[in-house]
DNA sequence: TTGACCGGATGACATTTGTCATGCTGAACC
DNA sequence: GGTTCAGCATGACAAATGTCATCCGGTCAA
């Protein structure tokens, strides 16, 4: 009986290599790929799937929140989280929204099959090189409405759009960029906004 | 005779891709693959390269400066540059730097290979989605300086780090990123770096 | 109950930033 | 030659930003 996998992620040549290079396994079965989150609940009712691989930034609906609506839609689908670049702050939120595992894009061939059997049989698969950053770097310092103002300044807009955004004073929107600018260490909101989307802390 | 290919691409599972669809056709094969663009030019002239693929966003040397250093070096060798995401202003550099071809990342396969062939004969290839983007946004408006300073800006500097690292007044510095906002539309500098940075105007 | 504490929210104030007018150099073009 | 224009460079000034003290409502422990 083989591992049915579905997998998810935006970039259609990695979606492919990992397709294929999985589908050489003797007992993964790849059922279905995806470009985007939005399918993938769809896709794993559908196909009746065991594991889903999901990368953490896709457009409409990103890995994170993805791999939540398949742990609640579907609970004896394990997730496996898969990521290009290995933001601290995203393992620890991936944890909590269910998934069972997390490995970064370029790990080998082999151990990514190996993953995939390991998350099947209901174990956790963390990439160590993540593992040891993750607990350096802990849980996000910032405060739900700071990340939400953080996050509505990372395109570059001013204040009073931010405000209005968030339907917020000037001055409160200045008071929590400035929080957040003390709590991730960074001299400018630009400099923040880089800083917590390195450690994972925006998403 | 078949076609000699050096791949470089700083993700590893992408690489992997590439070399083993690409080197599935009759005609091509490859003959080395590079993590990063420092070792390009080496490998090119040692295995006597007939067309080397280059990533644009690559650690140590970019792919454009790469294919530049490629051409000087190896004329007889033709570059195809491949990329991620299609920002305008990469495909119009990469001319100049002296390839020959450019395409995004998820062409699909039988696609590439005819890229590669292509290039190979010292034909052009452009992604033809990319092409008209190209011709819209045209040449980086931005002059040296301005684009040296908006760069020293990315990472979210103030004004005093710039103007040191610079060597300019600070007076100087604002000036430019005034320009430089102007000219990209920006209402702010971050907002400048990013809509820079999304034409392909920044490196 | 009281007090301590945290997150949310705000306005006043000093600092930084963005804008503008100006001067300078060198190349291109009558 | 002279003139025109683009890029480089600077300082003065207005506008935006970042900092700070403060207040409010809820929660947790003593």
């Amino acid at each position: 009986m083989s591992i049915r996998l579905v997998i998810a992620d935006d970039q259609a040549l990695v979606r492919g290599a990992l397709a294929a290079l999985l589908g050489l396994e003797a007992d993964i079965e790849v059922v279905a790929e995806l470009g985007d989150g939005t399918g993938v609940v769809a896709a794993v009712v559908e196909h009746a799937a065991d594991v889903a691989m999901l990368d953490v930034e896709m457009p409409g609906l990103d890995g994170i929140s993805a791999a939540a609506a398949v742990r609640r839609a579907a609970p004896s689908c394990h997730v496996l989280m898969v990521t290009t670049f290995g933001r601290p702050g995203y393992l620890r939120r991936a944890m909590q929204a269910g998934a069972s595992g997390f490995v970064v894009k370029d790990t080998p061939a082999r151990q990514l099959a190996e993953a995939v059997r390991r998350v099947h049989q209901g174990l956790r698969v963390v990439d160590p090189s993540l593992a040891a950053e993750s607990l350096m770097s802990g849980d996000s310092p910032l405060t739900e409405r700071e990340a939400e103002v953080l996050k509505a300044a990372s395109d570059g807009g001013t204040v009073a759009d931010i405000s209005k955004a968030a339907m917020l004073s000037e001055g409160t929107v200045r008071n929590y960029l400035s929080a957040a600018m003390a709590k991730t260490g960074g001299r400018t909101r630009a400099e923040a906004v880089r800083l917590a989307h390195e450690n994972g802390w925006l998403l």
